[in-house]
DNA sequence: GTCTGTGCAAATTGTTTGCAACTTA
DNA sequence: TAAGTTGCAAACAATTTGCACAGAC
């Protein structure tokens, strides 16, 4: 489970003279079993209940680690705090945001893209990456 | 000059019995007369320089205060720090932010709205706001 | 043995808050 | 004079960093 990404940081730290260490496999690991988009604090906390000894400082420096390999992504909502969501091997999405429950639903949109590409092109602005979020009520919490 | 911004803050001022102060409509001229997008501090900076002997903290509630009279809109880009542009009068529309230089351009698009709307429904979502950022570099940067 | 990784506590940064002094109505 | 407003410094919260020690190679 989870081979392609162990993988991953496995490559990185082979090219960039790294070390390996279990706290970051264990965090690897609970990272990609655990609900997506999660703070680090809470991933941190996950690790504490589940009797990992990691310092919340190892946890900040190693999932700022995967995502520069590409592993996971980082994402700031309104409220300014980060959230990692698992990035490897899925495509690019936005985020619908419930403001009640804080539910976060993940969507594709093709034609948004688009629209986004034209946009930039009428700016003569190179894109680069962006960033939508819709934020509203959910299905269950109108 | 400004009118309608200083009837805003005066009857906001009234309707919510508050009292007047030369500090909230110093900061509101110079918000206004000053580049889009400030920061906090840079809108500080400019007011030390002029002369003003305002607090920081000062600068923080009245742009807040603003915000909620809808003469401005806070906004938060990738680096978490809160931009004020001025709102009033203003249709909303979404930015272009250049990874180099730093410059935020406005755009507007209906096609973006209706389609956000679009996907809004697909989702059984009420859409309260959103937020879409184009990050790359623009005409000059490239 | 050398160099990287970790945990802790201290530092940093943007922002908020408590409070005494001040201003407005 | 009774309220809201301000400036300052202290408090905060999320994040980063310095450092001594532990662990990998």
């Amino acid at each position: 489970m989870f081979e392609k990404e162990f993988d991953l940081l496995e490559e990185y730290i082979t090219t960039h003279n790294l070390k390996h260490s279990s706290q970051r496999n264990d965090i690897l690991k609970n990272f990609l079993k655990e609900a997506r988009h999660l703070t680090v604090e809470e991933l941190y906390n996950i690790l504490k209940e589940k009797g990992f000894n990691i310092g919340i400082a190892t946890v900040y420096r190693t999932l700022k680690l995967f995502s520069e390999i590409g592993i996971s992504k980082e994402l700031k909502f309104e409220d300014g705090i980060s959230r990692y969501e698992s990035n490897f091997g899925i495509s690019h999405h936005d985020h619908l945001i419930c403001l009640k429950c804080g539910k976060i639903i993940e969507i594709e949109s093709d034609e948004i893209e688009n629209l986004q590409q034209k946009i930039s092109l009428e700016h003569n602005f190179i894109l680069k990456s962006h960033k939508l979020e819709l934020y509203g009520f959910c299905k269950e919490c109108q």
